[in-house]
DNA sequence: TTGACATATATGAATATCTCTATATATTGG
DNA sequence: CCAATATATAGAGATATTCATATATGTCAA
């Protein structure tokens, strides 16, 4: 059985509810997957490996940037992103864990 | 390094977004936390525990329930719902792990 | 059947999200 | 500086969420 001290603080289910809802998006959840394994991709890699506008691909970027999940480092020309939240690191290899077929 | 095994299907990811969205929203993660605290809870206790209207409840609950995120029972007048994706759980005791202070 | 209680649904308004097009900004090589 | 490339942003239209109010439905006891 679960003890009172395996809730979380209200503040703690916020952030983690933001973070999920960030996570919990085909395409973002697609760049979470890609950044997962390839540890690091600029922006013409992500849209042209998903498929998907460029614009597009800097809007959800920058989304969760915002939300603290990714960072961006400028490398020149390039902006390399990579995953800087460790829960989603966690939860997308607990994902890995349980849905695979 | 990570194999290409690693990534999900393209079904799986909107699978696993689904439902990370679906619990990514406060009320909804609050009520995921309470039942997996508690194993089964009904609607009234839902309500009151999180101090939101009745019909609120009601709303995350059928939408997490279409899902297949929970399943509700009805035992006489109350209704008694559960989480029943296995994923849902191991999520959020991979956030408990990690989302601690 | 009627009343009381628990749960579900309809509806609407406010707000947020998503994606597209077009354009702006930044960086570097020449 | 200018051109080329990479990235970011603005604006708008379509769609989706969220939550409140009101009402409907379901269950049981008397």
């Amino acid at each position: 059985m679960k003890t009172p001290a395996d809730s979380l603080s209200v503040e703690a289910v916020q952030q983690a509810a933001t973070m999920l809802k960030c996570i919990g998006h085909p395409i973002r959840l697609q760049i979470i997957e890609l950044l997962d394994k390839e540890g690091e991709c600029n922006v013409t890699t992500i849209h042209e490996s998903l498929g998907i506008e460029q614009a597009v691909a800097s809007q959800h970027l920058n989304l969760m940037r915002d939300k603290g999940v990714l960072a961006g480092r400028r490398d020149g020309v390039n902006v390399y992103y990579r995953i800087v939240d460790a829960r989603v690191t966690q939860v997308i290899e607990c994902i890995h864990d349980h849905c695979q077929p």
